[in-house]
DNA sequence: GCCAACGTTGGC
DNA sequence: GCCAACGTTGGC
């Protein structure tokens, strides 16, 4: 059991878009960086759970959570020409990238804000409080999760 | 919109 | 295998 935060632009997809999804489930796709790939596809088990993670918006932070429904599949999306996160590289039998299905969990009632992340020298050690860090998907200590829900 | 930080690409 | 050039991410 691991906990996990995932990044996504809200105006790409948000947790409203997550809430109203059938069933309150989506497939995480369009994860396109080997380090993100390795965490999903190696690391990922059904009943993990992650923050999610509102990036380049108005309000930056962790705004609820999600679990994780689906073991790690190939992200068909790579192989559709059609598609913005379309990769020719990626062979169907041989597929590059990967993706889980997450489900909504919980909506926080306002943003735990990256400032406050950045300020709470308990959470230094999580990835995306680091300067410079663009990982979509980065683990989350037991201990970072305790102390996120304690901010809320 | 700016720009620092980072990852990827490709010439050599 | 090096590394400059380029593209992308994402905070501000």
């Amino acid at each position: 059991m691991a906990y996990w935060l995932f990044k996504s632009e809200p105006s790409c997809f948000s947790i409203d878009d997550l809430q109203n999804s059938p069933k309150k489930i989506t497939h995480w796709d369009g994860v396109r960086n080997y380090q993100a790939r390795n965490f999903m596809r190696d690391q990922m088990q059904v009943g993990d759970e992650g923050f999610f993670y509102h990036s380049n918006c108005s309000e930056v932070g962790i705004i609820g959570t999600v679990s994780i429904v689906s073991k790690p599949y190939p992200d068909h999306t790579a192989f559709d020409p059609k598609d913005e996160h379309f990769d020719p590289k990626s062979d169907p039998d041989n597929p590059r990238w990967f993706m889980v299905d997450v489900t909504f969990k919980a909506l926080f009632p306002r943003v735990i804000t990256l400032r406050e992340l950045k300020e709470n020298p308990e959470l230094a050690s999580m990835l995306v409080v680091r300067k410079g860090n663009r990982l979509s998907i980065t683990p989350i200590q037991q201990d970072e999760w305790d102390i996120v829900h304690s901010m809320v």
